[in-house]
DNA sequence: CAATTGCGTTAGAGCGCTCTAAATCTTACG
DNA sequence: CGTAAGATTTAGAGCGCTCTAACGCAATTG
């Protein structure tokens, strides 16, 4: 038998559907007496307003879609909670759909949510192209947290990430390093941007970049290494694309025999759980995540509430977790 | 000015809002003519189906309700892929909410899924108590993931935890380890059987086991080997909890002058990705977590599409995956 | 005491879609 | 050429809710 309607609980509390609403709305203008009588019999009949009815009937959904890159990754988990928190302060119910890694997966996820008329899209770390992003900025305002680049149409929420590469170089030469090695992300979206970070930064610091191709996980950056061992001198410092890579980098050099901070110190980036372990303890660049989720609801919050049209980009400046796989050079 | 409707798309193409819906459902009695024109005018329009007035005329949703302990947590990560591939063969979509390792959150999910209708719920390592699931099992199918205990009224998939702890046991006894100790997870849900497993294995195989308080966390376990070092033996060998906590220990251990595996071996629980890392390389008990999701979804369809109404209980088998932190004791 | 005010309540239309039953149009056949 | 059988198409009710306008009634006022 099918679930209880305003229709049974209007009956049952022997008012009209419309009194019901006004209860479940919690509206000031009715009577204390109806009020307990409508609360009773909803109780009594397990009633549950049916969001789809009041959806349409509202023309608005107080709903919010999100859409994750990869539920993997815990990096994102982190702005997640922001942008809940947030949402939660607002009244927005926030429904996450999961990219997995696959802009095909991804743009399905975009059409659920147009469909659920959600009244905003906040895609974390996004695989979609420029034109997917507009395509769907044109019917909902969206923002992109974490993509490191402008996306045109769309909100943007990132962080420097040059200045992010520009920072763990400051820190290796500050410790005495000269002698830096970068192992990029290869075709990862961000990894133009931690590259030309770091060049610049040597550069300016009057060092010689080596950049090594390298990818998004352990297996790039033994590749990297195993590479410059071979072909290559061994530097005195790494500089990695981000985490996985920075520990992928800590097992091969150990594996080589080298000693990590002592022989080789090790830079990662994005402060993920990996970083955090103890028994990695990595120096890394991070990231304010929580925040950045958070200022995605407000930034997207002001087009639907405050109507403003003009695109926002708002570029935090990421900070630098000193641990123990950073140290001064051996011969310094 | 508001989205294009059925009614919109209709006029445009000149047929009625009937003929329209006929196409969207891609029903084989439209002529092709018809259909042309009713796709050429929704593509010019930007029309998408309004799935709000969709499930209120069609009183279902074909959607199904997942709640995440923690997003933060990779373990889930992976059911959530399980959970996802199977939905999506049955055509169903899944939406997912973050309970946030926090009961009172995980309530509030179940109520918001409840108001989307959600035709079924999912339940991934709850937080919620005895009580709760039931309350929502009553009003829709439910099924617990992980949760490593029975669940009176919904479905449950879990894995063996004892079964797992024995595995654990006989590996280091098959490497030739007598002397190994358990650092226990505390109040977590699932200790009390791991702790179980392990001392009835350790007993059978007429070993004297040795429980320490431990928990979720690096934390937990660094306290428990301090103790360990401070007020007792160090054991040759170490089952830990989770993988979190072999990774507490294997720091604490090296900080503590001892190598893993030559002095002390290390075993976790769960094969997350902490445990595949190059550099922790932990031997480890791994659940079919990819298949425990695919099962949490065709065991709540046979409630769903073939009304299947006794209560599943599904007990997979977990398996050991060896790596770097488990040897043969020094000397044996 | 009739008229006004205001509070609490309700009727009824409408949100965008599906679905049944009926209408219309073709086509085929005697 | 008339008619039955199919093939397409459509009208219209209804899903559960909100919202506007109006209603009933008691309290207030001149």
């Amino acid at each position: 038998m099918s679930r209880p309607t305003m229709e049974t609980v209007a009956e049952r509390a022997g008012v009209s559907r419309a009194l019901v609403s006004l209860v479940m709305n919690n509206s000031s203008k009715v009577s204390e007496a109806k009020r307990q009588a409508v609360l009773r019999a909803a109780e009594q009949l397990g009633y549950r307003p049916n969001l789809h009815a009041r959806n349409l009937a509202q023309a608005r959904t107080k709903t919010l879609g999100m859409i994750i890159n990869d539920i993997h990754n815990p990096f994102f988990a982190e702005v997640v909670y922001g942008v809940e928190a947030a949402a939660d302060d607002y009244g927005f119910d926030v429904l996450i759909l999961n990219g997995g890694r696959d802009a095909e997966r991804e743009r399905r996820a975009v059409e659920t949510h147009l469909q659920f008329q959600v009244e905003a899209l906040i895609l974390v770390g996004p695989k979609l192209d420029d034109d997917d992003i507009i395509r769907a900025s044109v019917v909902v305002p969206t923002v992109v947290v974490a993509s490191g680049r402008d996306n045109p149409g769309a909100d943007t929420i990132t962080t420097d990430e040059e200045r992010g590469a520009a920072l763990a170089v400051q820190h290796l030469v500050e410790l005495g390093h000269t002698d830096i090695v970068h192992i990029d992300g290869a075709a990862n979206i961000s990894s133009r941007a931690r590259s030309r970070g770091y060049e610049k930064a040597m550069r300016s610091l009057g060092l010689e970049p080596r950049i090594l191709r390298g990818g998004d996980d352990e297996a790039d950056a033994e590749a990297a290494i195993v590479n410059l061992a071979e072909t290559d001198s061994m530097p005195t410092a790494i500089f990695a694309f981000n985490d996985l890579v920075a520990a992928g980098a800590l097992s091969t050099l150990e594996a080589a025999g080298l000693r990590v901070p002592d022989d080789v110190s090790v830079v990662g980036y994005d402060n993920t759980f990996i970083a955090e372990l103890n028994h990695m303890s990595l120096t890394t660049v991070n990231q304010p995540r929580h925040q950045m989720g958070q200022l995605a609801i407000r930034t997207v919050l002001e087009r639907i509430e405050d109507d403003r049209t003009e695109p926002t980009r708002i570029d935090l400046a990421p900070t630098l977790s000193v641990r123990r796989s950073t140290a001064p050079p051996r011969k310094a």
